[in-house]
DNA sequence: CCCCAGTCCTGCGGGC
DNA sequence: TGCCCGCAGGACTGGG
């Protein structure tokens, strides 16, 4: 399940379409089982004809690729969208393809194994409505600790469920939350509103931590298998979890306690219970 | 404000 | 061995 750092992992393996101009773009599949595109298909494969990339962005758990035009294509990859250069997990699942010339990458795709996900081409006044204030909340690796305490400290919900409304802060989700919380040493059901300054100051620095760490081995793929980078290629940081999916494992830090799991607003939470406080 | 259930969707694994 | 069911959860919606 992409969250930040796939999404920028994903953002860093197609950076070489910058420049490239689109010749083409095709929806690979039948129009049975689509896909969310906007605008709606054939128009969104017309208006990007010819249209020249500028630069590629992240916004949260999105890929916003800048054009000539000022209109942004979006990737929101959801739970098993990758965006790709060249060769696919499957040919099954590819959703979208864009061909290029003038740049480094002669394609770009999109596959999507459970086609949660979507591709659209938006306005910059329809990105600001939609993805801008207050829809998305800052960007979680461009936070202060004041910022993010700002963000998050007059709600009385848990501190777990807080880290993933994304209006409050934009690109956690649901294994980066239970990891973030745990190097922090904060119990996932600690109301956010009744975290002390010495909590709020760890949970910022444990937020970068984790996040640049999970960057540098190109975000998680997970037992399933879904998630891979542009080049179709594992990334490693499954390997250095503490608590994600671990229910029954010792505490990497404590090495006694046995990682629990509970549910919180619907999805599984991992932690130590004696480590997390 | 906050919570919950339902919606989309596929693949996998537990239970019988 | 096979089949059904539930689960995984990101974003969104509607009802309480």
């Amino acid at each position: 399940m992409p969250e930040l750092p796939e999404v920028e992992t994903m953002r860093r393996g197609i950076l070489g379409a910058v420049g490239g101009m689109i010749e083409s773009a095709t929806r690979c599949e039948s129009p049975r089982r689509t896909i969310r595109f906007e605008p709606p298909w054939p128009a969104l494969g017309q208006r990007l004809q010819g249209r020249v990339i500028r630069a590629v962005e992240r916004l949260g758990k999105r890929v916003v690729v800048r054009l000539d035009t000022g209109e942004a294509l979006v990737f929101e990859p959801r739970m098993t969208g990758l965006v790709l250069v060249d060769e696919p997990p499957s040919r099954e699942h590819l959703r979208f393809e864009l061909r290029l010339a003038g740049c480094s990458l002669a394609c770009v795709r999109y596959w999507d194994q459970r086609g949660l996900g979507s591709v659209s081409l938006l306005t910059a006044e329809e990105l600001a409505a939609r993805l801008g204030p207050p829809k998305l909340g800052p960007d979680a690796l461009a936070v202060t600790a004041d910022t993010l305490r700002d963000r998050l400290h007059a709600s009385r919900r848990p501190i777990k469920v807080a880290l993933l409304d994304q209006r409050a802060l934009a690109g956690i989700g649901n294994l980066y939350a239970s990891e973030i919380l745990h190097v922090a040493a904060i119990h996932p059901r600690r109301s956010a509103a009744r975290l002390t300054r010495d909590q709020w100051r760890r949970l910022h620095a444990a937020m970068h931590a984790v996040l640049e760490e999970a960057i540098r081995y190109e975000g998680s793929t997970l037992s399933d298998g879904t998630y891979r980078n542009a080049l179709n290629q594992s990334g490693g940081y499954q390997n250095h979890h503490r608590v994600y999916d671990r229910e029954g494992l010792p505490c990497p830090r404590c090495l006694s306690n046995l990682i629990k799991r509970i549910v919180q607003a619907q999805r599984s939470s991992f932690f130590c219970g004696s480590c997390q406080r």
